[in-house]
DNA sequence: TCTGGGGTCCTAGGACCC
DNA sequence: TCTGGGGTCCTAGGACCC
């Protein structure tokens, strides 16, 4: 979607939402105003937390129990998904009202760009900007902080610059100032290792790594690196990406246990409780997997993998049984202690047009398709964990599917692999 | 800050093929 | 089978993000 001028430089805003989540339920709830609120009570953790919460040291990523500790009267939520992308959807309405190209970056926040919108609304970009800041605040009755500036990486430096309900811009002729003192593992994109291997090229600071020459960078570092130097110096080369909703490439469930555990059937047991889960995240989205892959996570944060080829796509747990059986046989070190498993499902199908093997009875397919439309019915009315697989299921039907020889095909590869021990980002909860 | 959960993209190197 | 040189495809693993 291209009818706004490409010419370069361009002005991008990225616009972020203050505390979103905690916002969302003042908003909604208006005693709540100007008190601390946090969200995450589901799982004990500070997932987001108010302006007035973090005045008493209360953020992202502390225990409950301890917030409350800090703060008295914190007011606890759990996290209302539905609400709050109701809020986001309406924030990018807002945002659309100047100009189409809107990028849906995440829940709480999104990028518009808007080169070539100044004739056409008769405002400076720094008015537009303001405006589509205070209808925000005006008609959701939350704030956001915004940035404006002539490249992406720029603009989200930008909007963190002030906050909350701030507003920045950073142009050209404010791009050296800005990036002065800024940390190199502030820059969006740029992480804990590309920011170690800069410093170890006495790259300390944002400008700093600007003002390599390009030669420099382009040994140093690999294509995303050096298009991030592009965009710190004022060459827009991440267009605004309007594509509705990029569908899903793969659907993943993991879930630490504490403590962590060396029983072969437990941790076996968790596996599947991910698998199963992630089964019904697939068949929500009307997808069938075509590759399904395991991993275990030992005690010191080392995490060794496997994945499969199906034979045909499928979001049905019996069918599933079988190959993660063999996977998690493979990988299980008996002796060791685990703290997590996880099942990714790629290579997404959609679901209804899976093609049957030629030797599947339609009739099987039929029976399972109608069986977990149930279970999923169920689901739906009494809450996840009304039904549960696996030893449940008649044990016919289980045989008949997982013995077929045409089913999972054989084809196993070892995955493995070290998280990287590096600092990790705090619990967050989009 | 010693570690939750869900994602995406990039790349080096191997396999395989003329 | 001591050997070139190129091309494509695939994948495990790294790095980053919210």
């Amino acid at each position: 979607m291209t009818y706004i001028s490409n010419s370069w430089p361009r002005a991008i805003a990225h616009v972020d939402g203050d505390a979103f989540f905690a916002s969302v339920e003042q908003a909604v709830k208006p005693y709540l105003k100007g008190r601390p609120v946090v969200t995450g009570k589901e799982r004990n953790i500070v997932a987001a937390a108010s302006y007035e919460a973090r005045a008493f040291g209360v953020k992202r990523g502390v225990a409950l129990w301890e917030a409350k500790k800090m703060c008295p009267g914190l007011v606890v939520l759990p996290t209302d998904y539905e609400t709050v992308s109701i809020f986001s959807q309406r924030m990018y309405e807002i945002m659309r009202r100047y100009s189409p190209v809107v990028e849906e970056y995440s829940v709480d926040e999104a990028f518009v760009d808007l080169t070539g919108v100044r004739r056409v609304h008769r405002m400076k970009y720094e008015a537009i900007v303001r405006q589509i800041q205070q209808e925000i605040h005006r008609e959701l009755n939350i704030t956001v902080s915004v940035g404006l500036s002539v490249s992406k990486v720029l603009a989200k430096i930008a909007s963190k610059w002030q906050k909350p309900a701030g507003f920045t811009r950073i142009s050209m002729y404010e791009r050296e100032d800005r990036l002065r003192d800024y940390p190199l593992d502030n820059i969006w994109n740029i992480g804990p290792n590309t920011a170690g291997l800069l410093q170890g090229h006495g790259i300390r600071t944002a400008l700093a790594f600007a003002n390599q020459p390009r030669g420099l960078v382009e040994d140093i570092l690999t294509k995303p690196g050096v298009e991030v130097w592009q965009e710190l110096n004022g060459e827009s080369v991440w267009p605004v990406e309007t594509g509705l909703k990029q569908k899903v490439k793969s659907i993943s469930k993991t879930k630490t246990f504490t403590p962590p555990s060396g029983d072969k059937e437990y941790v076996y047991a968790q596996l599947i409780k991910n698998m199963e889960n992630a089964c019904i995240k697939a068949r929500r989205y009307k997808r069938a997997p075509k590759t399904v892959a395991v991993f275990l996570k030992e005690q010191n944060y080392r995490s060794l993998g496997m994945e499969t080829k199906l034979a045909r796509p499928t979001a049905w747990p019996v069918e599933l049984m079988e190959v993660i059986r063999k996977m998690f046989d493979q990988l299980y070190v008996p002796g060791q202690q685990y703290r997590a498993t996880g099942c990714i499902f790629g290579e997404l199908n959609s679901s209804e047009t899976v093609q049957m093997s030629l030797f599947e009875r339609r009739g099987n397919v039929e029976k399972m398709r109608r069986l977990y439309m149930a279970v999923d019915e169920l689901k739906e009315k009494y809450g996840k964990h009304a039904v549960h697989q696996c030893v449940s299921l008649p044990a016919q039907s289980v045989q008949h599917l997982t013995s077929r020889g045409d089913m999972p095909s054989r084809k196993l590869k070892l995955i493995t692999g070290e998280t990287s021990r590096r600092r990790l980002p705090l619990p967050m909860l989009e």
